[in-house]
DNA sequence: CCTCCATGAGTAGCATTGCTACCTATAGCA
DNA sequence: TGCTATAGGTAGCAATGCTACTCATGGAGG
């Protein structure tokens, strides 16, 4: 997987993934990668900045707790979380029919 | 369309539509943008650097030419653009396919 | 005649974003 | 004792598309 494919899209593939139930930042990171069946296994450095990113703006709220002696951050989707969710899916539907149509090989679009 | 989304695919865009015949820039923007019935339509500001990126990086060439008493610049993919562009639609193909799963709704996955 | 628009090419500088390369810490296993 | 998995984090980099311009020609409309 080509590294700067993601931009732009990573923020709906977090939401997705958050939107089944809570998890904390690395299990994000862990159901993300088991889901895509490993195409997408994101390093922590991009995972945890962008959790805050989404914090930040209010798509997601985290609380801190404690398990097995280890503090984990457990995030679930906020109101607008859900709804910036809905916008994410529709804009990448619209994205890729665009992208797969363009990249189409059209043998000869002008000679019906 | 959102802005971000385009990151690191415009390339192959741009491979695909010189795929079919040489064309001067502004004719690219105008194919992809008739191509994708308007939901493409870079600004000029993104067309000229990213060709001249492609044409740099050796997967076009240009040359000069004048119609209408106006300049072009028109490019053609080299055989280097062309194995690109391959690799750009099995790139993207993987990648979409990653995304649309990821993006999808699970129910319950857990529970059989 | 003058102005506006489409065509055609270009650039400087910005903002966003994901990644690399680190650091800290605990639990469990060899 | 050290390594690995789990868990969270940051600083700084590199890439990339966009905004907002500049310059130029030709034709249409007033």
């Amino acid at each position: 997987m080509r590294a700067e494919a993601l931009k732009g899209h990573l923020d709906g593939l977090l939401l997705a993934t958050l939107e089944d139930g809570p998890l904390h930042g690395y299990a994000v990171k862990e159901a993300l990668r088991e889901v895509t069946e490993g195409r997408i296994d994101l390093p922590t450095g991009t995972v945890y900045p962008a959790l805050h990113r989404l914090e930040g703006a209010g798509l997601i709220s985290g609380t801190w707790a404690v398990a097995n002696g280890r503090r984990r951050r457990t995030y679930r989707l906020t109101a607008a979380g859900h709804a910036a969710l809905s916008d994410q899916r529709a804009g990448w539907q619209e994205f890729a029919t665009a992208v797969t149509f363009a990249l189409k090989a059209r043998p000869w679009p002008a000679t019906p």
